[in-house]
Formats: structure tokens, C-alpha cells, sequence
DNA sequence: CATTTTATTTATACTTAGTCTAAGTTAGAA
DNA sequence: TTCTAACTTAGACTAAGTATAAATAAAATG
């Protein structure tokens, strides 16, 4: 028998998640979390085979909830059932150890077949994922992509712009010259093939790179 | 009996709530729906007492669906269980008729109590979105709270910079001169206690104002 | 090891965008 | 009507940003 525990923040998904498992053959939920201090406790107490979690619930989980998983509880396998949509931070779950991966997409199927897999100790991942390992795997496919090609200074200077600094400011924190940050933000933009610093700025906030702090309901 | 439609994108969900609504007495699900089409369609022929539905799942469900189920089956109450975080966007689908209205976060609890409500034909809200029914009752609660405080024109000018408009072709395209634009960007940044144009884009992208197009995976 | 590439840094001269201040117009509320 | 809010505009000025060019250090390549 494979003992299970189930986490999500939602309830439905929790419940839905369940009802799918009942269909699964010497398949047991043993306990349930709704965040990750409650999945970690009951991890460590109950030592399950297989985890079932979606990470990217702000406020309940984030994906460092893998590797805390792991260290609590090594042998447990980690079937992630997400929505996430920022490929870095896919890439960093599937680099920090989880067995499968599935979207909120997928259907009962793929679902079961990942519950299976996983109680196995094999590994499963759903075709979109599939497709993200394929395309990290050969990077020159089709022609620049993947994910951002910018270098850590760029990065960390388009956080700062994304933060509504301006050139002066930027250089002023990080002790250059503002021509240095001019010269990389004009490197970005060619990188992008953006032409406007406000674009920069959506497309900061669309890859994540600052958080655009999950506050539903808040002003 | 009252008959019910289930729509939601996620399977895991439309699998919760059944095993959800199985503890509701008098109720039957009587279809579900993966999208807009089919839960039209389905609405349609089936004529449902009421439909429980996400409407905020880009390509499958907009905030549209309330109106046209009410359309295409006038007598059919509508439950939203939907994960939206757009204040706007809720007031609309509120005053388009939706009969109760949850969040995901809701517990289980909530859920039951909610489906018998909307099952009886009365209303039924849940604490966050209560809050906002109240806020949006009672405006000078605090202070200069609740939604923006934003003029149409404000917005529209707003929405336009934060897609990495320049002033000029702001003014260009609404056919005004461009100091016209930046009298509406400082009347902005006043209003919104800011300080920089970037912070402006910033804060259009947390409210809503433009859709950064929800494209899992793409780029 | 020498060499090329990449990431990082900077400057000068120039262009453009944006700010400040001030003010006119229209439409609706008091 | 009078007053306020929303929208509009201009001139003079300041600050921000661009283009071009180039130096340095470290990492990758042959």
C-alpha cells in the first residue's frame, strides 16, 4: 500500500484530488495539509511515500517546499500537480527533486497515471512539462529561446527598474557610473527585442523577476 | 431536486466539488463543463437551476459567461467559485446577476453553505467578497481607500504608458497634445502617492489594468 | 599559453522626454 | 449661477536617455 499525503491550499483541489486517488488501487491518503507548515509537520511524523502538492499557492506554499520535503522526509517521492507558469522556477522544482510534475491542465487521466507512476517510484511528467525539458535539452530548437538570456548585473539592474528607479538612483545604490546603467538597459532592450523602458518593466513583472506582491483584495 | 452544472477548467476542481455536492441533499449534477461552449451548450438543452462556475480561466472562462448563461437560461442562479483578485472585474460580474459568490480559499464549510443557499434561489457571499460588497457600500471608510481613484481618462492614459507607450504616441494616438499626457501622468502619480512612470506600470499591473496575457509557457 | 568572447565598466556629445508653472474649456453638482 | 472636477494646452526649463566608442577583467576556447 502507498501512503499518500495530499496538499494544496484548496479545498476543492484537496477534495478533487482524493476522489481521483479512491480510483487509484493500493493507493492510501494518509493526511492532508493546507500549507506548508502543516504539510512539513505531518511529513516528518508520518514519513509518506508519495507528497502531492501544488507549490505555487502564494501565502500557503512556494516551491522551496520541495526541498524542505526532502530533507524531512528523504524518501518520500514528490508528485507536483501546479499552474505555475515561469519556466525558471519549473526548471528549479524539477532540478530540486520532484519525481513528477503535472499542470492543473491535465486531465483525470494523465492524473492517474502520474499517481500510479509515482507510488511506483517512477517518473511522470505531463506533455507541457515535457515540452520544457525537451526545449532546455536542445536549447537551439528554434531560435532564441528559453529562458532570459540576461546576465546577473542585467538582471539585477532591471529589478531595480521594474522598482520604478531611475537611472541616477540605480547607480547611485550600486556605486557605478549612470552610463553603466544606461549601457545596460539599451543591452536588455536589444536582448528582448524591446524598445521602450516601460516594456521593460512588464516584461520584468511578467517573468517574475520582482515580485508583484500576491495581495488579492488589497487596495 | 435541484439541478446543477458544474464548469470549471481543472478537473481536480469540477472532481471536488461533485464529491462536494454528494453531501448536499437535494441537489444532482446534472452536467459539467470544461469551457464557455460547452457549458452554453449544456445550459442550453439542460436548463439548470444552477450553474457553479470559475469564470476567471483565460481561454476557457471569461467573466462574460455570467451574462450569457443568464442570457440563454434566464431562470438559471449562478455560483461563482472563482480565484479572481480583481476588484473591478467582481463588481462587474456581481451586478451581471451572479446570485453567490466564493473564492477558492473558501473551506468546506462555506462551499455546503453556499450551494444549499444558491439551491434555494437566495444569495450567498463569502467573507472576502462581503468585504468588498462593504467597501464599496460605505467609500469613505478610511480614507482615500477602496478601488482607484482614477479618472476614465486617467485609466485609459494609464493603460496605454504601462504597454511602454511614450507620451508622444499616447498623444498621437488619442489625437491630443502630448503635455496633455503628462498633466494626466503627474495627476496620476499624485493621486497614487508615486513617484516614477515606472511605478505607475507597476502599480497598472497589480490592479488589472492591463492584462499581462496570461500565456503559461510561452517565452 | 595565447586568444577570443562575454560581462562589466566608463565617457563625450547629442537628442528627447518629462517637469514646472500657469491657465483655458467644458460639464455637471450644489 | 457658481463652484468643482475632468480634461485640455503651452512655454521655459531640467533631467533623463541614446549613440558611439572604448577600456578592463574574467571566463571560455583553440
Amino acid at each position: 500500500m502507498v501512503s499518500v499525503i495530499v496538499a494544496d491550499a484548496q479545498v476543492l483541489c484537496r477534495v478533487g484530488l482524493c476522489k481521483v486517488l479512491d480510483l487509484a488501487e493500493d493507493v492510501e491518503v494518509i493526511g492532508q495539509a493546507e500549507n506548508a507548515e502543516e504539510l512539513l509537520t505531518k511529513s516528518k511524523k508520518l514519513q509518506p511515500d508519495v507528497v502531492i502538492v501544488d507549490y505555487n499557492q502564494p501565502s500557503f506554499f512556494d516551491h522551496h517546499i520541495v526541498r524542505k520535503v526532502k530533507e524531512i522526509s528523504p524518501k518520500t517521492d514528490l508528485l507536483i500537480i501546479s499552474s505555475d507558469n515561469r519556466k525558471d522556477r519549473i526548471y528549479q522544482v524539477l532540478e530540486d527533486g520532484s519525481n513528477s510534475f503535472l499542470t492543473k491542465q491535465c486531465d483525470e487521466g494523465e492524473i492517474l497515471d502520474a499517481i500510479r507512476a509515482t507510488a511506483k517510484g517512477e517518473k511522470f511528467y505531463c506533455h507541457k512539462i515535457l515540452d520544457l525539458i525537451i526545449e532546455r535539452s536542445f536549447p537551439s530548437k528554434s531560435e532564441d529561446c528559453s529562458a532570459t538570456p540576461l546576465t546577473p548585473r542585467e538582471k539585477e539592474i532591471l529589478t531595480l527598474v521594474a522598482k520604478g528607479k531611475v537611472a541616477k538612483e540605480i547607480a547611485a545604490d550600486l556605486h557605478i557610473s549612470p552610463h553603466t546603467i544606461y549601457t545596460h538597459r539599451k543591452n536588455i532592450l536589444k536582448k528582448l527585442h524591446l524598445t521602450s523602458p516601460m516594456e521593460m518593466v512588464v516584461y520584468a513583472l511578467e517573468h517574475g523577476l520582482i515580485d508583484l506582491n500576491d495581495k488579492p483584495f488589497n487596495s
